[in-house]
DNA sequence: ATGATATAAAATCCTTTGAAGCGC
DNA sequence: TGCGCTTCTTTGGATTTTATATCA
């Protein structure tokens, strides 16, 4: 933004004559900066002193003024050029002058573009921010979390759960192997017994209104996944609530979007509030309370939930989507309607036909699915395809955690695995779809964390497939780890517990200690075969696949091999291959040096930084300059630890500039000691023993690399001096240079 | 709709060992 | 005259990261 100055008679807004004032400051500032030799000089800077003040005051509002960075501006934006008048007019009647002065800021400068976009980029306080309501975000999801699972552990919810069971169900306690065919008919049952209603029940606490959902048979996905999870238990199965942690975004400005689609939500709450992620239950379970599930895929075409939020909305809704079910879009008169619902609608109609056209295209895509044998397992009549797709009907951001149970089938595979059962959407085993799922509803699955024992654990890696794409918008792992880590020992713990009755339960000690391991390598596996990415640019900061083009400069391909595929022409790499590059200096603080005969894998140019002042009268110096500053990098394995000379008869190695550089502990010369005691210099002078300055590191003022030094290097204690040790001078050396710290403070 | 590319802004990295004046 | 202390000085360019626009 460039003020432009005209000698404009015209009115001034306090703000703009406030903006005057610093113009005006500037300027003079450095007309007296440039030291012209003028009489005036001395007078005007006392002026700009007293000025100032009046300046500062003017702009305590700075909200209102555009130069509020103005103490940092950069001076290149400015012209040197000479202002007489305004220089003349600097006295006591300043102010008054500058009314013969506008600012006009200019509205269309050659960036119009970016202006025009008003695009706005996230400062470091917004990232910070952004991160914080993240990480507490997740600490309140995990609490939430551990609230559930511990309700879904109420002996009573449990008890009252099994008395509803019919009899035959409850065998499933007794089996020594579970599968996933065992589970299939309890699922069956609740989805044939519980109804959603995505209005929260008043309850105060999740156990109570949990007890509501089971008395009415009816409640909120998340009650019922839940209920579900109690369900599992009660029948001594290894059951955990799982859950999708729906965080606000790590990143700032993402919620941008989130935000706009939350308003929209909110212009259109009365629709979008209607509908729920399950394929409504409770009409047909009225009529037919047993129902089976086969009877699922011919219904969820039209099958949509009439929960609400605001009451009185419910039966419009019904009336709202049953008819659109019929008839695609249009059902609300025209004067009601509003964007919001113009948009709702044709979002519907888009969801009901692609509804529609994978139910026509159901079998094939189902038989298609099957990849894993497990799948092919899945015998009981439940899809998979139809529900997730049923769930795009209602998609909705807001209120709808995704919510399943795992269940621990040690008839599965061969020690067993955990399987994902969603009472919610009646589908079971079907964990690629959870993705999908979310999908539909604009969740991105970030965190998937498994709840047990009053502990957690995060399975995230058993639900998505790309992890590339959602590693970048998760908190930093070291951070998260710390989080979750004494929570993973309740949930490893809690998964002991419930089959320790089981059949199994000789070898359970051993395997139940090896289960959380396995689960662990299994996730390990599934990170490190995620498949190849299409697009180029997901390699730029993949964990697990590189090419080249995405290289830093200070990186190489060590070995460059193998090629694990091709992307665009370009040629895939394990990541591993990546090797950064450093120089010799920057190896040298990690304790390494070059080996022999080593050259550098690659050299850059660095920017010949000219000193001012320094270089101007050598034209050539600057040229020469130029060359010799290149950085030649080298790879760790060109390195070699650090082999520096030995302290000989108490004398200290010391570098060129007589100092010992410390950057670490490894970088101490071997038989020398770094004490930091402060002022140690002149008591090792005064006791005439031999010493270093230790120099541990620079410190940057006023533009320039000042070294700090930090305290002496000594001989230690066990140096040899011709063959004897010299414990007793050093150890006498220390005694007196701490009682002289003591005594002179 | 998606991906490649260009562009721009902000953040970060890299830099890496005074000089002059004054008093004692 | 030499030593020790105080004061003055107050970068900046390259690169990376990230977001956005544009085009194919």
């Amino acid at each position: 933004m460039k003020p432009l100055i005209k000698s404009k008679d015209s009115k001034l807004s306090a703000a703009s004559r406030a903006a005057v004032n610093k113009v005006l400051d500037r300027i003079n500032a450095r007309g007296n900066k440039k030291g012209d030799a003028t009489p005036q000089n001395s007078d005007s800077a006392k002026l700009d002193k007293g000025k100032k003040t009046v300046t500062d005051n003017v702009l305590e509002d700075r909200e209102c003024v555009q130069f509020d960075d103005d103490d940092e501006m950069n001076d290149s934006d400015w012209e040197d050029c000479p202002i007489p008048t305004l220089a003349k007019s600097v006295d006591d009647t300043y102010v008054d002058d500058t009314r013969e002065l506008t600012i006009e800021l200019d509205d269309l400068p050659p960036d119009t573009k970016r202006q025009k976009k008003n695009t706005y980029r996230a400062t470091a306080q917004d990232k910070e921010r952004a991160e914080l309501v993240h990480k507490v975000h997740l600490l309140c999801l995990l609490a939430r979390g551990r609230i559930v699972d511990n309700a879904c552990n109420d002996p009573l919810i449990q008890a009252s759960l099994l008395s509803l069971l019919p009899s035959y169900l409850t065998k499933v306690s007794n089996l020594e192997k579970v599968t996933v065919r065992d589970i299939a008919p309890l699922l069956r049952w609740v989805r044939g017994n519980f109804a959603v209603r995505c209005t929260p029940s008043s309850e105060k606490s999740f156990r109570t209104s949990l007890a509501f959902a089971l008395e009415s048979r009816r409640g909120t996905p998340e009650e019922l996944g839940a209920l579900a999870v109690a369900l599992l238990r009660a029948l001594k199965l290894t059951t955990r609530f799982v859950s999708i942690l729906d965080v606000a975004s790590l990143k700032p400005g993402a919620e941008k979007d989130e935000s706009s689609g939350q308003n929209r939500a909110k212009t259109k709450r009365g629709v979008f509030r209607n509908f729920t992620l399950m394929v409504p239950k409770h009409q047909a379970i009225s009529s037919h309370p047993n129902k089976s599930s086969s009877h699922v895929e011919d219904k969820s075409l039209c099958e949509t939930s009439s929960e609400s939020q605001q009451e009185g909305s419910a039966q419009l809704q019904d009336n709202k989507v049953n008819s659109s079910c019929e008839a695609g879009t249009s059902s609300k008169s025209d004067g009601a309607r509003r964007k919001g619902d113009v948009e709702f609608e044709m979002q519907l109609a888009m969801a009901m036909a692609a509804t529609a056209s994978v139910n026509n295209q159901q079998s094939s895509k189902v038989t298609e699915k099957k990849k894993s044998p497990q799948t092919t397992r899945r015998s009981d009549g439940l899809s998979v395809s139809d529900q997730v797709m049923s769930t795009a009907i209602g998609s909705k951001k807001a209120d709808s955690p995704l919510c399943w149970a795992e269940v621990y089938c040690n008839g599965e595979n061969m020690d067993g695995r955990w399987v994902h059962v969603d009472a919610v959407n009646g589908t079971i085993d079907a964990e690629q779809n959870v993705e999908a799922a979310a999908a539909a509803c604009r969740m991105l699955v970030r965190y998937v964390v498994a709840f047990a024992g009053g502990g957690a654990k995060d399975v995230t890696r058993r639900y998505c497939t790309k992890w590339h794409t959602i590693s970048s918008k998760r908190v930093s792992s070291s951070w998260w780890d710390m989080v979750l880590a004494p929570l993973r020992e309740l949930e490893a713990a809690a998964s002991v517990i419930p089959l320790a009755n089981n059949a199994c339960s000789s070898s359970s000690s051993s395997s139940f200690g090896m289960r959380s391991a396995v689960e662990d390598i299994e996730l390990a596996t599934r990170a490190l075969t995620e498949p190849l990415p299409t697009n180029q640019q997901a390699y730029k900061g993949h964990e697990l696949y590189a090419i080249e083009k995405w290289l830093h400069k200070n990186q190489i391909l060590h070995p460059k091999g193998p090629v694990l595929g091709f992307c665009a022409g370009h040629s895939v790499y394990p990541r591993t291959c990546v090797q950064t590059l450093r120089t010799k200096e920057s190896w040298l603080r990690d304790g390494l040096q070059l080996k022999a005969s080593e050259v550098p894998l690659k050299i850059l140019k660095r920017n010949a930084k000219i000193r001012k002042g320094k270089d101007f009268g050598d034209g050539n110096k600057d040229s020469e300059d130029g060359s010799s500053r290149c950085m030649e990098l080298y790879g760790r394995w060109q390195m070699e630890p650090l082999c520096l000379p030995h302290a000989v008869n108490g004398i200290v190695p010391k570098n060129e500039r007589g100092q010992v550089d410390v950057w670490s502990e490894k970088c101490l010369p071997p038989g020398t000691v770094h004490l930091r005691f402060p002022r140690i210099f002149s008591i090792a002078k005064r006791f005439g023993i031999d010493y270093a300055p230790a120099m541990v590191g620079f410190e940057y003022k006023s533009g320039r690399a000042t070294p700090v030094f930090e305290g002496i290097c000594r001989r230690t204690r066990n140096e040899r001096r011709g063959g004897e040790k010299t414990k007793r001078s050093t150890s006498s050396f220390e005694m007196v240079s701490a009682s002289f710290l003591y005594l002179n403070p």
